[in-house]
Parts: structure tokens; C-alpha cells; sequence
DNA sequence: AATAAATGTCGTATGTTTGCGACATAAAAC
DNA sequence: GTTTTATGTCGCAAACATACGACATTTATT
């Protein structure tokens, strides 16, 4: 659990905010950019791509593996990585969703 | 500056992950969700409505209002809350574009 | 004027994230 | 088989975020 309190929210609002969260470091956004952006590219490619000791990069890699958004193939020494466009289209819709309620809305202040 | 690091990345990025960082709680989402159900409310509805201490709820409410996505109205001893749409479609808008550009991603990690 | 109601601000404890150097491992090249 | 290359893991310091009680402020009610 992230946080002291994080189990009194709904399940829902839960899911959205733990994707928020590994959105939420311009790293992590630089990578999956970057990913976007290659046909295929290894752990060293990325490293020297972001401006970020190799440690750190790899740290917000595992933060991206863990969440499902990224993954990765061993082969030889070299790790190829890429996107998981199912995990990446969940999140997209679950954003959207979201989003959408939000400017939906009819709140006003005026009294 | 949030991060130690944060200014050595693209602003595009720095932006989104800002915005990101602001929903990646569950109790700011949950004041979001709430208002977009509310003709109108005041601070102590959100209070009411949230689990946490009042302190703390109004310490979320300040971050939703410096990122400008909310917006309060004073009356007397209350103070009216409401979504800043102008600020959500934002917000919506940018998210939507990186979404879209990862999703339209043709990496692939088989060699 | 005194009290109550609604809300904000300060200080602070505790927990989480970031960032990195040093060490570990495992395959490739020599 | 030793060295190099590519990468991961550990441990720690510094920075941030979360959560809350106690106090402050401002308007409404009595």
C-alpha cells in the first residue's frame, strides 16, 4: 500500500491514481516516449538517451515494468524493451474515462 | 522545481508529468470525482465526503488549486468549490496526445 | 460583545521517492 | 579462462509528500 490511508478510497480512483503515479516523473515519461519513438531499443540506448545516472534510469524502468506498461527481452547481455500496447490502452481509456466525467461536469460557483 | 533533476527534461514532458503528479492521489481524485457530481459545494461537503481529516482534505484542495484545476468562491464564512473547466480540458487534451502517441507506438521487442 | 461555525495556516512526525555510487552477475569477446 | 560489456541489486542520503493536531482568522448568530 502507497500510502497510510490509500485503502478508504474506491477501487476504482485507486487504479487511476497508481497509473497517475508512474506518469507523474518527467523520467518515465521521457522513456516511454522515447520507446514510442524506436522500432526497437535496448537498456543502453535508453540510458543514453535520458540525462540520468544508469542506476536511475534503471529504477524508473523496473517502476515502468512493475506497472505493466513496459517490458522487456533478454537476449545475450542486452535487454530489448518496448511497450505493452494492452496495458498502455488500458490506462489510456481508463484516463479517458475519467477526463471525460470531469468535462462533463455542470459544476458552477456562481451563487 | 519539484525534482531534483526535473529541469534537465523537455517542458512538453515536465508539464504532463506535473499534471500526472496532481492525480496520482486517490483523495484529489475523489474531491475531482465529487465536484463533477455537484451543481455546487462547499468546503466542508468535501470534507464531509472524503476520509480524512480536515487538514489534510484542505491541504489537497490547495494543490488543486495551485495546478489551477479548482477554483473556490468565497461567501461568508464558506467558500464555494468548482472545477476550472478551462484547466480540465487541458489537462484532458494533453493527456490524450501522449496517450495517443504511445498507442500508435510500433515498437515491437522480438528481434 | 460573546460565542459558534467554517475555514485556513503552522509545525511536525512519519513515510515515500529520487538519485547515485559501489558491488554483483552473466553473457560475449578476446 | 580472463577481460569487457550490458545490466541488475543494495544501501544510503537528501528531498518530498502525507496526515494531523493545535492555533488563527473571519463572518454569522445570539
Amino acid at each position: 500500500m502507497t500510502y497510510a490511508k490509500k485503502g478508504v478510497f474506491d477501487t476504482e480512483l485507486q487504479e487511476i491514481s497508481a497509473f497517475a503515479k508512474v506518469l507523474s516523473h518527467p523520467a518515465r515519461l521521457a522513456i516511454l516516449d522515447y520507446l514510442a519513438g524506436q522500432e526497437q531499443c535496448i537498456s543502453g540506448d535508453i540510458t543514453s538517451e535520458i540525462p540520468l545516472s544508469r542506476t536511475t534510469v534503471s529504477q524508473h524502468l523496473q517502476e515502468l515494468k512493475n506497472a505493466g506498461l513496459i517490458h522487456g527481452t533478454v537476449s545475450g547481455t542486452r535487454i530489448y524493451y518496448c511497450l505493452e500496447q494492452e496495458k498502455i490502452g488500458k490506462l489510456k481509456a481508463r484516463m479517458h474515462d475519467f477526463m471525460e466525467k470531469l468535462a462533463n461536469a455542470q459544476t458552477q460557483c456562481s451563487i
